[in-house]
DNA sequence: CATAGTTTGTTGAACATTCATTCAAAATCT
DNA sequence: AGATTTTGAATGAATGTTCAACAAACTATG
């Protein structure tokens, strides 16, 4: 793994418009700064271009467009499409993995609480919307035979499946199940997985709303002394 | 809908070995195979191209070369490329359909045994294999921005769906069970579908028992009257 | 401060490659 | 012979990349 493109994340770019009038960065040349500007806004072209035209139809020119600048700009910021699409897979995993660990250290110190923030946070609206998910989903897609793509396109790695596991084995000894946590906590990942899947493709009539649901009837009906069913089917309120 | 390219099911197609260059050389070299066979031939072909190099890379030229023809064969059979892709998903679509069908009926009129068979049918090596999901695998990363695939893609579509909630509905009547049915097999299928993402990645240690073991978890945690637990962590052995 | 020179960022056209499709001729079957 | 299937080269369109010229920002120097 020679380079990875990792980019300095400036405030959060992510759903707004990048502000054109930067003010005078005291530290920082204005020149910098813009070329990093310059990188996001190709990268959320780029997620722009695989949301709506999907992987295989997603071209430089598109994404150029999209951006509003010139066909060759792309190649100058990135070296090349491979590696563009790289830093996007790369970009939208960081904000993935800070996303999860933000809203495990608000969740307190409480296993429960904290399984039930994991669960919601994969629904937060920041997270969970058409566009991500659809960029996502054309990753998955080409994930398998690019080895390049593979170590990324798993939003959930070793890391986050090592938190569920602890956290099963907590309220395991807490509650006295019998599972086994390694499995569950298996489980309940793919599900958030496949719920995310559901949802990209958006056929049915399932919503954020009806996924989040669907998966704390799961924890409801794992940890039942933890969770105790509500008429709506959603754990107690925090 | 004007066509829907169906194929008759010849035997089970080669289902071990991606093999490219077909040896079962029973009848002259290629030349004149019936229709039918000749478009099985093909759409296998493309199953395989779909593993190997995933969607973006998969081309007419690498399809014939996988089935040992020529260039211009594939537009014969099949009138574009978009008509190839749409037949092959058509194919592995009613594969997958016919399979669960044929599982639920085996399993007998007991609702715990239905249930348990249409989740161990999915992880079944017939269906779940490394080629099969890595083709499921590049259609889902095309299906949102093309119209054509949405339908398709969705292997587990509204038939399947509406079984697993009948199944969670009959077995909360027999054990009491406090879950909202509807959303309970949402989680469930989710679940099932997120296992088949792991197991296509590769990347862990995720095998198709630990997978199926998983999903036994499941069951035996959201039923626990109908699938005691074992030190296996899989319910009792039929 | 002003000016010249250098670095950095941007453009758009040209280029080379890849690929789906077409089709006339050949091969094979009825 | 006539119909059907197969071949392989030709074609044209799409697309990633390169590059020479240009513009803007920055630095050095007078």
């Amino acid at each position: 793994m020679a380079e990875t493109v990792t980019l300095m994340k400036t405030a959060q770019a992510g759903e707004s418009f990048p502000e054109p009038a930067q003010k005078g960065d005291a530290e920082k040349r204005g020149r910098k700064a813009s070329k990093e500007v310059r990188q996001l806004q190709l990268i959320e072209a780029t997620i722009d271009s695989l949301a709506k035209r999907g992987y295989s139809e997603t071209t430089m020119a598109d994404v150029a467009d999209g951006a509003g600048l010139s066909r060759g700009i792309v190649n100058f910021h990135f070296e090349s499409k491979e590696k563009l699409l790289v830093a996007t897979l790369q970009h939208m995993y960081d904000e993935y993995s800070a996303h999860w660990r933000g809203a495990l250290q608000k969740a307190g110190d409480d296993p429960a609480r904290q399984l039930q923030a994991l669960v919601a946070a994969d629904f937060d609206r920041s997270i969970c919307n058409k566009r991500k998910l659809a960029a996502w989903c054309a990753f998955w897609g080409e994930a398998k035979s690019r080895p390049t793509y593979q170590a990324l396109s798993g939003s959930r790695d070793a890391a986050y499946q090592n938190h569920f596991v602890a956290l099963c084995q907590a309220l395991k000894a807490d509650g006295g199940y019998g599972f086994d946590p390694q499995g569950l906590a298996l489980a309940l990942s793919a599900m958030l997985e496949g719920l995310w899947l559901r949802l990209m493709m958006g056929t049915e009539d399932t919503t954020r709303e009806t996924a989040l649901q669907a998966a704390n009837e799961f924890l409801a009906s794992a940890f039942p002394k933890h969770y105790p069913l509500t008429p709506a089917g959603k754990p107690r309120e925090a």
